[in-house]
RNA sequence: GGGCCUGUAGCUCAGCCUGGUAGAGCAUCGGACUUUUAAUCCGAGUGUCCAGGGUUCGAAUCCCUGCGGGCCCA
């Protein structure tokens, strides 16, 4: 049984020559198939098949048959010569598995790995995803700059560049924040971005200096608001990628369906650890039990600095399950909203997922006073400790003090969020070229 | 920044402990073969053993330094 002729090309992936007649698996986006050349069809084209080598790309013409064996199989009545390939592919059964190859020449990664080439078409299908439950919640896309001359909206170093024609230097973003914020300051009431932001710091499973960041604002919302959001958008996300809201991450099943366990971080910590961190005011005494729990710490430390370290060394890897963390510390969260009843918390919730963090979200503070009395005393604790925290943006207060309505804003590590929907436990794995040194 | 592991043919890997001519499979090259599919059969080894130094009569192998990669810790 034949189907009518069909046309097809792809790169040859492997060859089974017979003498007067050859078999060839050819490759392209879509997957495999199998050529049969013989030399009573193709006559003196036939010959071509003498200089093809693997990783050549060919054109195919002809019907489509199933071999004995049933295996869907092209018959060639036409061959035409596409291109060469000089050097050849990674071996055809082990593949190519050295991480250091797989990574500077991603490309044969992709030619040989078939589920790296499947893990970043889920990527995109994430992203996709994502952007349209968005857009179809009515939030605006926007672009916002990457140049920026104040890195403001996160914990962390930026990168420097330089601008020739101001003679001014510049810093890449570390974060959208300020400037999402400004735009629902000026009336678009739901936003977001989805890009690449950069933080100068060091590599490892769960950081790249470059990422990919969702982050969006809602006008008349709080951090109440966006929980649903976000496990709703998660869990259709996997849904529409995966067919289902029960994942496989390493050793565990996770399921995304809502609702999300909530769980305060004073209960929390109280829990795992029996103490009452937010009832210990003076550092010193944070820092001694922290030891006593055998956590290293730093001498020069804020009070900000030794939760979030006490947060990820004894919570973080125990949510498994989809859990929002919530109520967080003012010190750790400059630009979220007290609240009402305490002004030592704010309304902040961070999501975590299989041990990691995914999404980090507050009410939006929108009292320009109170926002830069917290600036202020950001960066007065940097300069004294050094740390990486977060800086005064005046031209952002001056937007602030122009009126600002009460916002639910979210941000939610896109890498990430891929690692945990295609079970890798590197976010190098779904990164297409990730950040390594340069070979001298 | 610190600790551990690692680097040998285009790819996947032996060889290193215990120093003595550089190895296998796939890929490649030559030959046979008209339904193979990790095709099969016959023949051929293609190399800066990551780099530099040291020990030694002799180093892929032992020692030191550096570089790249991985994991853990900070």
């Amino acid at each position: 049984m034949r189907t009518e002729i069909i046309s097809t090309a792809g790169r040859i992936m492997a060859m089974r020559g017979m003498g007067k007649a050859s078999f060839l698996d050819i490759q392209d986006v879509s997957g495999k198939l199998q050529v049969h050349l013989r030399r009573d069809i193709l006559d003196a084209k036939y010959e071509i098949t003498k200089n093809l080598d693997i990783g050549d790309f060919v054109g195919i013409e002809g019907p489509v048959f199933r071999t004995r064996t049933g295996q869907e199989t092209i018959e060639a009545q036409e061959i035409t010569f596409l291109s060469k390939a000089l050097r050849p592919l990674p071996e055809k059964w082990h593949g190519l598995s050295d991480t250091e190859i797989r990574f500077r020449q991603r490309y044969l990664d992709l030619i040989s790995n078939q589920q790296v080439r499947s893990g970043f078409q889920i990527r995109t299908k994430i992203i996709s995803s994502m952007r349209k439950f968005l857009d179809s919640s009515g939030f605006l896309e926007v672009e916002t700059p990457i140049l920026v001359p104040i890195a403001a909206g996160a914990h962390a170093q930026p990168f420097v560049t330089h601008y020739n024609a101001l003679g001014a230097d510049l810093y890449l973003r570390i974060a959208t924040e300020l400037y999402l914020k400004r735009l629902i300051i000026g009336g678009f009431d739901k936003v977001y971005e989805i890009g690449r932001v950069f933080r100068n710091e060091g590599i490892d499973l769960d950081h790249n200096p470059e990422f990919t960041l969702l982050e969006s604002y809602q006008a008349y919302a709080d951090y109440e608001d966006v929980m649903t959001m976000v496990e709703q958008m998660i869990s259709t996300i996997a849904i529409e990628v995966l067919g289902s809201s029960k994942l496989t991450f390493g050793e565990h099943t996770i399921d995304l369906s809502p609702p999300w366990n909530r769980v305060s971080m004073k209960e929390a910590l109280i829990k795992d650890t029996g103490i009452d961190f937010f009832s210990i005011d003076k550092i010193e005494d944070i820092k001694i039990e922290m030891r006593k729990l055998g956590i290293y710490v730093d001498e020069r430390s804020s009070r900000g600095k030794l939760i979030d370290k006490l947060v990820s060394s004894v919570i973080e890897p125990k949510l498994i399950q989809p859990t929002f963390l919530i109520d967080y510390p003012v010190e750790m969260s400059p630009l979220a909203k007290k609240k009402p009843n305490d002004p030592n918390t704010v309304e902040r919730f961070e999501g975590f997922i299989g041990g990691m963090e995914i999404a980090n979200s507050f009410t939006e503070l929108n009292d320009p006073d109170d926002q830069r009395q917290r600036f202020i005393e950001q960066e007065s604790l940097r300069l004294e400790l050094g740390e990486d925290l977060d800086r005064l943006d005046e031209d952002f207060l001056l937007a602030m003090e122009h009126g600002m309505p009460p916002t639910g804003g979210l941000g939610v590590g896109i890498d990430r969020l891929t690692m945990l929907l295609t079970n890798n436990p590197s976010i190098r794995e779904v990164i297409l070229f990730p950040q390594l040194k340069e070979l001298r």
